[in-house]
DNA sequence: TAACAGTATTGATATTTATCATACGTATCC
DNA sequence: GGATACGTATGATAAATATCAATACTGTTA
């Protein structure tokens, strides 16, 4: 459960402060910092719910969280892992009233939430930080689209590669770390069977790629990995 | 080859005119319209090339476009098709300096070229401005997305359906009407093979859900497609 | 502790999709 | 006019992926 909530950091020396607010007014930053609310949440935890409306702007601290939304008869489709220092949401708190898609931790993970309303003053006053924003969302954008993309370009054993690889160098940064989440979690994120994201990681097991105990993956082979990500 | 262009229109006046631009300072439009270059272009007309600097801000008043990107051994992956009043490159213009797809006319299609550089002032000293351009931007984010993740989820014969419902309904509004892309292209959009377009649209008008002439589709039994398109 | 639900695993099989081959029409280019 | 390229079309076959079934393991609850 919400292991943590309050207001406990001054934005002006927060040390995960985004270059979102480098350049904000010294006013602007203050009313920030006194109406955020920031909150912590264990792996499980929801965010938000698909559907729940849309009253603030939130920042991804540390940890680690899944976007995903429902799609018929039960079944899920990730859209994207948001990583420390996103901005969650950004996708859809300017284009609707309520969330399209539901977040849920999966690491323990600490969010700030600012209201949605002093965002919108601000962007209305400071164009700077407008056009910022609109960088911002459109880098976003561009990320996530760019890697659905790829890997609809890629055949199953190319997209397990690709996420591990996306764990190991992206999120983690290390040869070995613990998978954040299931293997039907895997499926529903790169648009595959259970069946076959078990089937391929024992796969690459047997051909020495990778070891695996549990949740615990290590990268024995990166370079061949990185040629499965590529094509075969 | 390009058949027109020229600043004959002033945007005060256009019945085209986007939302965007309903509650501008009467001086910024007249800026917008003096400055702006109209064009025209035929079917097979490149737009902008991959890699191009961006220079300008892109309106669709009229025609069709595709939206796509260049993978590997010559194949292209379509992203998207851009429809009269929408801004395209919208989602690149802001994260890059460089285009990251190709624009193509599909049809005969006239746009407008707004500075970049006179937007971003625009947004800068106009924040209502900028706001409307998030939603619009988050919008158009929204819509491609999840087109993307529907078109993830379906079998070949309800991304088919799928496609020719988009264009029956969202683009020509009619029964009956010509297909603006080649069996090829709508592989490329929907991500499949060739030959299976082909087979599926025979199969199609075998069954009697589609009449086919060419590139003229005429939808016979729309209720069929849309189950298909649906689930199966 | 037993019962239970969710997750992981593997094998056998069915279905879907891609690939390869061939043919034919159409437009383009010299 | 013939050569060439490209789009459309269909069939045969191979490869990739999903489905179904069975089992084991995990943690949680009664």
């Amino acid at each position: 459960m919400m292991t943590g909530m309050g207001n406990i950091t001054n934005c002006k020396t927060c040390i995960y402060r985004s270059y979102l607010f480098s350049n904000l007014q010294p006013g602007d930053l203050s009313r920030v910092s006194l109406s955020k609310k920031e909150k912590e949440y264990d792996p499980g935890d929801i965010i938000v719910r698909q559907g729940d409306k849309i009253t603030s702007f939130m920042y991804l601290k540390s940890g680690l969280l899944k976007i995903s939304r429902a799609i018929s008869d039960g079944k899920n489709q990730i859209i994207s892992i948001a990583r420390p220092l996103d901005f969650i949401g950004l996708l859809n708190v300017f284009s609707n009233n309520s969330y399209q898609f539901g977040i849920t931790a999966i690491e323990h993970s600490t969010l700030c939430f600012i209201d949605l309303k002093l965002m919108k003053d601000i962007i209305g006053k400071d164009g700077h930080f407008a056009l910022k924003l609109l960088e911002k969302m459109s880098g976003m954008n561009d990320m996530i689209m760019h890697n659905r993309l790829l890997i609809d370009q890629k055949n199953l054993r190319g997209r397990i590669a690709y996420i591990l690889l996306f764990f190991s160098q992206d999120v983690y940064k290390k040869d070995k770390f613990s998978l954040p989440v299931s293997r039907k979690e895997i499926a529903e994120l790169i648009n595959m069977r259970t069946e076959n994201v078990i089937r391929i990681l024992s796969e690459f097991r047997r051909d020495r790629i990778i070891g695996i105990e549990g949740k615990i993956i290590r990268i024995l082979d990166r370079d061949k990995l990185i040629r499965i990500a590529e094509f075969g």
